[in-house]
RNA sequence: GGAAGGGUCGCAUAGUAGGUCUAGUGCGGCGGUUUGCUAAACCGCUACAGGGGAAACCCUGUCGAGGGUUCGAAUCCCUCCCCUUCCGCCA
């Protein structure tokens, strides 16, 4: 959430950048509920302030028993009043918390105008695609025929958007998982395991809630929401602190289930497993300096590890800069990492980079000591490592033989004992 | 599931027969004195948030959360949350 100063001496700003985002918010009433907060406040200080000087005179009373009765009398009326304003002080707070939670991030200069994923501007693109010599597969046809892939099963267990991976196919996610983790911890990320179910007050500080309630599955009996991404339970770890300054920066590599209820993408990616919803995934995360330059420039390393471990999987991409359209409401800036799926003859997102400045932090109260003993909010970023479903798509069409094997990339032999392809020949 | 004990301003703690608690103390941190340097010692400062003010400064709130009783609540009452330990169950 934004700083509601900042709000209070930017309004026209921050209405701007609702627009432009298409974000629903009433930045006016937000203003409004703002001041009248205050000016509701500002009597109940009032009366509170008298309370405390009456309290502190009958204390002072001792025996002068008209003073001490004529105090209370007055502390009476007092009370009464407070509590004739203190309901409405409640709801104002209510809302104003409520439209601070609903109201968008201020973009960077660089992130391109748009309207819609259209205009998301591709900044890179990173190998080419594969020219076949035969009529290549999708990852449904591949799979299913290698017996690593069965999904009528899997909807008869759980519905639509369900898989069963079978054979091999379970130790190359598994070895995906492994080869991401181990990549991103060789560079000072701490490995974690998270819960992948959270309390509330995770996915409110992570931005995930109040928009967006509706693609998370709840799980009402305990009050607890299942995590679409490690970044939720990594968000929350640090919730209410005061960390450091010289503990920071504090890199994470997150390893979680990630399960996503993809409510209103009925006619979406249907076929296969390109949405569905539950998958594994590895994170990058990190806490640092509320320093602007800091956040770029993790964001651009988090980016370049996510491209090597894209590029070591020798899958061909490209890295778009979202639009302001297209990203999400708590990011500064995003870039996507999307990779080439040959079946559809285009890109397909795999990874997403964002700064979010003290946003998060905000929300989730993370905050750090600095050096000079000044208290502030942290700033968090996050990108993917490696999705298991997507990148197992990518990786069986791109590297899929004329056999119906899969070659498997040289770097990741060595999660597979060494194996160079998956499957035996079937075709 | 059963039982018990706890949540206090970075960390550790004191404080519950309501009113000098304006939340004490220690550690840590910052600044200073002393010092060849370091350490030690000593002195001072040091919770967070909101509001008012040009400023000095003043006011309000926060002792897990929310209600309540009261002129007045860290302290009493109610509801809830969280943590720990033991028992039970269990991969």
């Amino acid at each position: 959430m934004l700083d509601l100063a900042f709000i209070r001496e930017h309004p026209d700003l921050v209405k701007d950048v609702a627009r432009r985002r298409k974000t629903a918010v009433d930045v006016g009433e937000l203003l409004a509920v703002d001041t009248e907060l205050r000016a509701v406040r500002r009597q109940a200080e009032e009366l509170r302030a008298e309370q405390n000087r009456l309290s502190k005179a009958i204390r002072e009373a001792g025996p002068d028993k008209e003073a001490r009765e004529a105090a209370i009398a007055r502390g009476r009326e007092v009370a009464t009043e407070l509590k004739g304003l203190e309901p409405r002080e409640r709801d104002l707070e209510a809302q104003l918390k409520e439209l601070l939670l609903l109201t968008p991030n201020i973009p960077d200069a660089s992130v391109p105008e748009g309207e819609s994923e259209e205009d998301n501007v591709e900044i890179k693109r990173v190998g080419a695609p594969r020219q076949f010599d035969f009529e290549p597969l999708d990852h449904v046809a591949l799979l299913t025929g290698l017996g690593m892939l069965d999904l009528e099963r899997a909807a008869k267990i759980a519905g639509s958007r369900s898989y069963i991976l079978k054979g091999e196919a379970v130790f190359l996610e598994l070895a995906l998982m492994q080869f991401a983790l181990h990549h991103v911890a060789r560079k000072g990320f701490l490995p974690l395991d998270v819960p992948a179910m959270a309390r509330e007050y995770c996915f409110i500080g992570n931005s995930q809630f109040p928009r967006g309630r509706e693609q998370t599955y709840a799980l009402p009996d305990d009050e607890l929401y299942l995590v679409g991404t490690a970044e939720v339970s990594i968000t929350g770890m640090h919730s209410g602190e005061i960390l450091r300054e010289a503990d920071l920066p504090i890199k994470y590599v997150g390893y979680s289930p990630c399960y996503r209820r993809e409510a209103g993408t009925y006619g979406k990616d249907t076929r296969g497993i390109m949405r569905v919803h539950q998958f594994y995934k590895v994170e990058q995360y990190v806490i640092c300096r509320a320093d602007h330059q800091e956040s770029v420039r993790w964001h651009e390393e988090l980016l370049a590890v996510a491209e090597e471990l894209t590029r070591a999987l020798e899958l061909p991409y490209r890295v778009l800069n979202l639009c302001v359209a297209d990203l999400g409401d708590a990011k500064v800036k995003g870039y996507d990492i999307e990779c080439w799926v040959p079946s559809e003859g285009r890109y397909r997102e795999t990874h997403s980079d964002s700064y979010f400045h003290d946003y998060q932090a905000r929300r989730a109260d993370i905050r750090y000591r600095g050096e000079d003993g000044v208290v502030r909010y942290a700033h968090t970023l996050n990108n993917t490592a490696l999705a298991s479903t997507r990148t197992i798509i990518a990786l069986a069409e791109n590297h899929q033989q004329r056999d119906g094997t899969i070659r498997i990339p040289e770097a990741l032999r060595p999660w597979l004992g060494g194996k160079e392809f998956l499957g035996k020949p079937w075709r």
